[in-house]
RNA sequence: GGAGAGAUGCCGGAGCGGUCGAACGGGGCGGUCUCGAAAACCGUUGUCCGAGCAAUCGGACCGAGGGUUCGAAUCCCUCUCUCUCCGCCA
């Protein structure tokens, strides 16, 4: 959540920033916080003095029953109970506005960063390049569900009878495949000094509220109920959360962990029309990266990640291009993101397959993850997180996009890891 | 699943209902000594909220939430978590 200090001190700005958002009526809700935040210093203030002349009370009763002066202490008791009734009151509308004021401010959304393009949706991002070669595929070519069928690699049948839709079995050279991009994935991020990590798939509570997950997409997530445990849809989520509650000296920083983990997402309403094959799934593999960083060094940092990402993506000579997400189409806890997406050139879709985002202190001030600055100060850190990558849609596109007549093709650098260079059709 | 024990600061660990934000030890940091280091010695070492330009002051926090009391780390209740033993088991 946004920090109540910046948003006192720089109303104007937090206001005309989340209007990239195309929010409505932004500026009644800040009012609101900063109303609310008035109300319950005032009420702090009010509260406190009380409680430190009743402080005061307790203490000399202490002292004058110590000197067996009980008459003069019956009389300070009597003065207590008035205070007491005061105190209870004033700490019950403490509570009261503290809550409304966490709660919406638990609703305000990040305030985008200068970069970010106003806009409403996915029609305002911006193209920031594009790379790679479109590949001419003869008119034969057939999209990723088809060809997983005709080279018996991934069974979405299978997945059914197992468990239900969008959880695909993988299978023989489908399933090295897997196993050979999470290895590329994981070895590509130790090179650039990534600490590898491997966390638990299933959270806690407080887990899910560190990062933003819960309160609002509850719903996404799966639930174990009888243990009160959500399964990640993220490996976000396990591996930021190592540092809720921490304080970190300015020795430790920058931290950068990548980390493999199934996710899973309940996709709940988002099945539509392109949703075929691998292009959306309810368990999937990916590798994240995360990293925490000094506030003035975040943006370097988020610019070194994507290209990380797109140094995997020019690995696997798959065609793709960066898209700097407008303010309307960004994640609740962004404050800057992009994305990239690769062509697959059967579908002639681009399918995202990453999605980097600095998210500044939003994360951290829910975290509670701070650090101790050059001058002994404590502050917020900022914490960025990427997808280094996502499985499901690069597999559709190095499969529709290397499809020949002998088989697909698996890229060069890949071959290390699968122990073959094409994948032939069975009988 | 059965039985028991416990939850205190960075860690270990003490803590009669008042003077406890908390003894003591370790660690960290700073310093003295040293060519340097070790040892020794000295000092220092929490977070959050509020007021203040600041020094500083007030409030809260000893797993979480309630209660008793003028006063709770200390007493009572509820919850959560951890550990040990037995059973089961990759």
């Amino acid at each position: 959540m946004l920090q109540l200090s910046v948003i006192r001190e720089q109303r104007e700005g937090v206001i005309s920033a989340l209007k990239k958002r195309r929010i409505p009526n932004i500026e009644q809700t800040i009012d609101q916080v900063l109303t609310l935040d008035q109300d319950r210093r005032r009420t702090q203030q009010e509260h406190d003095e009380l409680l430190a002349e009743s402080n005061r009370i307790a203490r000399e009763i202490g002292e004058l029953m110590k000197s067996g002066r009980k008459e003069e202490a019956e009389a300070r008791r009597a003065r207590t109970s008035d205070l007491k009734q005061r105190v209870a009151a004033l700490s019950d509308t403490l509570t009261r506005t503290a809550n409304s004021l966490q709660q919406l401010l638990y609703q305000i959304p990040n305030a985008p960063h200068n970069d970010v393009p106003d806009g409403a949706g996915p029609d305002d991002n911006v193209v920031v390049h594009q790379r790679g070669s479109i590949p001419e595929l003869p008119g034969t070519a057939v999209p990723h569900w088809d060809l997983i069928k005709q080279y018996d690699i991934i069974d979405f049948d299978l997945g059914v009878k197992l468990t239900g839709a969008g959880f695909p079995v993988y299978k023989g050279k489908g399933a090295k495949l897997q196993r050979a991009l999470i290895n590329f994935f994981l070895d590509a991020a130790a090179k650039k000094g990534y600490a590898e990590i491997q966390p638990p798939i299933l959270v806690n509570e407080a887990s899910g509220y560190g990062t933003g997950q819960l309160p609002d997409k509850e719903g996404q997530m799966y639930r174990v109920d009888a243990d009160n445990l959500y399964l990640i849809p993220t490996a976000e989520v396990p591996i930021t959360n190592l540092y809720r509650d921490v304080i970190l000296t300015e020795r430790d920083l920058p931290i950068r962990n990548a980390g493999y983990t199934p996710c899973f997402r309940r996709e709940a309403g988002s099945w539509g029309a392109h949703v075929r094959g691998l292009n959306r799934l309810h368990q999937f593999d990916k590798v994240e990266i995360v990293h925490i960083t000094r506030p003035e060094d975040s943006y370097k940092e988020h610019e070194e990640m994507v290209a990380h990402a797109e140094s995997l993506l020019d690995a696997l000579e798959l065609p793709y291009r960066r898209v700097l997400l407008c303010g309307g189409d960004m994640g609740f806890n962004a404050a800057k993101c992009y994305d990239l997406e690769v062509f697959a050139a059967a579908q002639k879709r681009w399918l995202e397959v990453s999605s980097v985002s600095n998210f500044e202190t939003f994360q951290a001030n829910r975290l509670k993850l701070r650090y101790k600055d050059g001058k002994g100060k404590t502050q917020l850190l900022h914490t960025l997180n990427g997808s280094a990558l996502a499985l499901p849609r690069v597999v559709a596109a190095l499969l529709e996009n290397n499809q020949g007549p002998k088989g697909i093709r698996i890229p060069a650098a890949l071959v290390p890891y699968t122990g073959f260079d094409i994948i032939e059709r069975n009988g």
